[in-house]
DNA sequence: CGTGTTTTGTTCATGTCGGATACAAAGCCA
DNA sequence: TGGCTTTGTATCCGACATGAACAAAACACG
């Protein structure tokens, strides 16, 4: 029936008809039947038809032969349609100080398989993206599913257009390394496919866990989403505006560590003094609340295990209530820049929002300019691996914003 | 029975076609030629042709009938394409300390006609509201131009969606005056026509300054744009993502004054110390050159007067680098948070820069984070009565989104 | 139990929009 | 004057969404 069509794009590229819309949906979640699809896009029911049966002709969906009718409805059932059982996936890989880990993420954020490596990262950058790739390579084998395309996270900013990691923090990485030419370069020597000349993107971590959390997390629906998330040291935020991240001109928005939380806190190596950066991550925790940081586990995790178990210790309650309102400050600050309409944290911010929600609600709401701008939600992180997932919707996006490019990228699993 | 549905616009209403992108290059100047909009639009020349005659028969542009050849070039010489003569105008109005301004602005942000009013504005914002809208409504009988739309500035946060002045700074208004809705109802007992039934839009003078300058002048071509400036009192910011105002969730966003730039400075309203607000604008650094406001002149004109005619002074020109640095401080937490890609400076601080370019760059690259974010221009704001061009541009917004809706609207001025 | 009602899915004719191509027009250059 | 280059236009066609009519699959109810 329809042909293999599909000439030039043009320059006006409304990302063709419905059906990228439309895979979005799927994607996140919001197209459970062919009758909210249809309301969703806002399109006839003869469209809507025309596009699911086009996703499932290229292997996005599948659509259940008997619906059963739900309780308490009328009218014929609506067909269900579900994410391909062996759809097509990408690869998402991500470094972090103690190693890396790779997954194969199909549509909807679903991690279908997933391994990962140990030990300290060497100096040369290439070395541990060969080897990530190598390992997702056989995970694709192994699945036999169609790879579209791979993402990278690496826990760094990341300067576009280029991909060089900045301030690879807690990594032998030299600053400036390409991260996303050496991930390209290990793509293509390990044979990867992928639908686009460029694929392989890259991204600092936290920026990905806004990601994931805004299309599979606790930042579902929102419109302008902010994340603020701690990990192993220093602080880092991320923007997603209109469903799209943020990253400035040059990648290189919202490095929020170095807001100014207390004006007399510890010098930072920006320049500044009280920094974010040092003044509310897991180091800053484990100082307050008179716990060195011990050999074993990361300080992240040291830090909101004490968080978790201990709360009820005054000194470890008031290094929380302290971290809480230099972390308050800087929210305040960012929430009257940026008017975000939810604001999610990861990490050690999680754990201080779960030990004390009111608390950090309470600070933002009384430094922030407006009654208004004070009530803004304020949710942890609700993911598993957020970063991964995030990464994999980096390679993901160029599918959603056309479905129809998988059709001249031949490859196979 | 059936098909009674579906009466409403598409909800992936992608603005019509070309029209829309075309209108706009015509709009902020990149369209002068068929030949360019052909290229800029990247559609085929038959396309393209087909827009341009559409424009034409919609009154917003004309076309050359004997185009002249320009020299140096080879073929056929490319017809031009002017903005009409007498084509639609929109109303902008712009509400200040001491009074109110007037315009009908026509495409391209040219001002057609205005007028003032001068006095001190009363505390029931629905008088000025009435008498800036009667005067417009004059401008049009006298123009005889047909009127799509109308906009208004106000030197306040406006609040969305209900589009409320929250802080109506050096206005006797209350907070919270329903400055849309009585804008609203002026221009309706005026009988100011539009294309929209909700037309009307408002905003706070720094946005619809960024807005402006992005479309027309010192912003033009910027990805991500951040636009600081102070008039009277107090500091405001701005920021154009994509080509579209940023005004976060509720309308508050880009609220910078409030950015800490002096730990030891003076207290602010907002409960802390030190705020660009009260360290950074023209009362700021009149008490910092040791000459404290008289009587005659705006606290603006006094300010920059000072900085343009006694800067060889050694105690003003201390003043105005004390300013310029805590201006360079909160700029530079700016561009960690937003990575833009250009900054524009108005009033106050578009005269501390043009008194001493280098020095404030130099502060700005110091104290961001990354030597390549240390390399966004900063430039000062180009246009005159950029306020009032900034409202006209929110009025202009829904007929660049989709031209045809001028046709739903039947109206003549 | 059969008949309406409601909701969903599909087929087909229609219309709009932009692309592709061929051709015409309008200037340079020799 | 005849190429050469660039721009504008006429015509055809494909892509895609609409709208209406029809078919299908459930429930409601006498």
């Amino acid at each position: 029936m329809d042909g293999v069509t599909h000439t030039r794009t043009t320059r006006l590229e409304r990302g063709r008809g419905a059906l990228g819309p439309a895979l979005e949906l799927v994607h996140t979640g919001r197209a459970p039947t062919r009758a909210v699809l249809t309301s969703e896009l806002g399109v006839t029911r003869a469209t809507a038809g025309a596009v699911a049966a086009e996703l499932e002709a290229l292997g996005f969906i599948t659509v259940d032969a008997h619906p059963t009718a739900a309780a308490g409805t009328q009218g014929r059932p609506s067909h269900r349609l579900f994410i391909a059982e062996q759809g097509p996936v990408v690869l998402a890989v991500q470094i972090h100080a103690d190693g890396y880990r790779v997954a194969l993420v199909g549509l909807g954020g679903r991690i279908v398989a997933t391994t990962s490596g140990c030990g300290t990262i060497p100096a040369d950058p290439a070395h541990i993206l060969s080897e990530a790739v190598r390992a997702g390579s056989g995970l694709l084998r192994d699945s036999g599913r169609r790879c579209l395309g791979a993402g990278l996270a690496v826990p760094s900013a990341v300067a576009e257009p280029d991909g060089e990691a900045l301030n690879p923090l807690h990594l032998a990485w030299p600053a400036g390394a390409p991260v996303r030419r050496l991930f390209l370069r290990a793509l293509t020597e390990a044979g990867v496919p992928g639908v686009t000349p460029d694929v392989g993107f890259s991204g600092n971590d936290v920026n990905l866990t806004a990601l994931a959390e805004h299309r599979h997390g606790a930042g579902r629906g929102a419109r302008d989403l902010l994340c603020v998330a701690s990990g192993h040291r220093g602080v880092g935020g991320a923007l997603v505006l209109d469903g799209r991240l943020h990253s400035g001109s040059s990648g290189l928005a919202l490095e929020v560590g170095h807001l100014t939380v207390n004006p007399e806190g510890a010098p930072c190596h920006c320049g500044s003094r009280g920094c974010l950066d040092v003044e509310a991550d897991p180091l800053a925790f484990l100082g307050a609340a008179g716990r060195p940081p011990g050999p074993e586990g990361s300080l992240l995790k040291q830090a909101t295990d004490l968080l978790r178990e201990e709360y009820a210790d005054p000194s470890i309650r008031a290094a929380g209530e302290l971290l809480i309102d230099r972390l308050g400050l800087g929210i305040a600050g960012l929430v009257n820049i940026l008017n975000p309409d939810r604001i999610i944290l990861g990490g050690l911010h999680r754990a201080l929002l779960e030990a004390d929600p009111e608390r950090l609600r309470a600070v933002v709401a009384d430094r922030s300019l407006w009654g208004r701008s004070g009530s803004v939600p304020i949710l942890p992180c609700t993911l598993d691996h957020n970063g991964l997932v995030g990464a994999a919707e980096l390679a993901w996006q160029p599918v959603l914003d056309d479905p129809l490019i998988v059709l001249g990228a031949e490859a196979t699993g």
